[in-house]
DNA sequence: TCTTACCCTTACGTTAGGGTAAGAGTGTTG
DNA sequence: CAACACTCTTACCCTAACGTAAGGGTAAGA
């Protein structure tokens, strides 16, 4: 009955929008293993490898790498006492949840400039209508005084 | 009197945090160029220099490879007229704003997740005083219910 | 049995952004 | 002019996370 539910590595990999080198890799580096082979050498997968593979996933966007991964797979192994390993990975994930803000803080940083980078380009096509354009950029006065919002304009050569 | 203000690359790259291996590769890549050369044939830079090194710094934090960096600037020079080349960057910072608020979002998503799981490991720090810490972990019912926002910790191994 | 779609292993290729080493020349300070 | 730190060019090395190709075997329906 449960024989029924076991994945190939397609299937997985379409399912988890994995490829299958990837879970090829995945189990080099010791992630992911099959419950099984068929005689023939197939992989045979269980539903518990799919939600490993969420779970890698998840820490991949949280900015692990794969040995990262591993590694921290490795250290919850190697704590014989559950609650040590909880108050392990409770550590691990503070520390990355630290991470994260601070990468969210830099991201909004960005998208201000962003954001005052496409104000000020705003402005640009209404102005300098009579004044000369090649003239204009750069030298129109614009950009001396708030310097620092505009370091993805200032940058670029004069033109 | 301009002269003496003229870095070589060991103190331009201490002024800009690269290395003097990373503005090396900028030049390879048409990003960057001194002003000029000493008859020995060492480099010398601007403060032009300077504004640009923090323009690709922006960028690449924008997650902006250095070969598009490159493109971008190369269209840059390619528009004639001015008030295009501010509508062309402007068309791209657009897309990149969207790029980045994808970003932030997802991010946000994966702090809420880190959070969910630290506040779950939290309990688990508590739980289980009396039962059988190794038959409570991954079996003491709590993860069941809200499977979604604990990846973090339903994709470990069983241990 | 034939076909078709998968899957196996092995192993080299790719991309980005530099690191590092070698051997020689340069600039500056005293 | 000597010492010493700095810089030059060339060129090979590195990691991460796969991609891709080669050569061949497997599952399963018709």
């Amino acid at each position: 009955m449960s024989e029924s539910k076991l994945l190939r590595i397609g299937q997985l990999a379409k399912l988890t929008e994995k490829t299958a080198r990837a879970l090829h890799l995945y189990e080099e580096m010791d992630l992911l293993c099959p419950v099984q082979r068929t005689q023939g050498g197939f992989r045979l997968y269980d539903v518990e490898n799919v939600s490993r593979i969420r779970y890698i996933d998840r820490l991949q966007r949280l900015g692990y790498s794969l040995r990262d991964i591993r590694e921290l797979v490795a250290e919850w192994r190697r704590t014989s006492n559950p609650r040590d390993a909880m108050a392990s990975m409770q550590s691990v994930y503070r520390a990355r949840l630290a991470e994260v803000r601070r990468t969210l803080e830099e991201l909004a940083v960005l998208e201000n400039e962003l954001v005052a980078s496409l104000a000020f380009l705003e402005g640009c096509q209404t102005c300098g209508a009579e004044a000369e354009p090649t003239e204009a950029c750069g030298e129109c006065g614009r950009t001396g005084e708030h310097d620092d919002d505009l370091a993805l304009i200032t940058g670029l050569p004069a033109h």
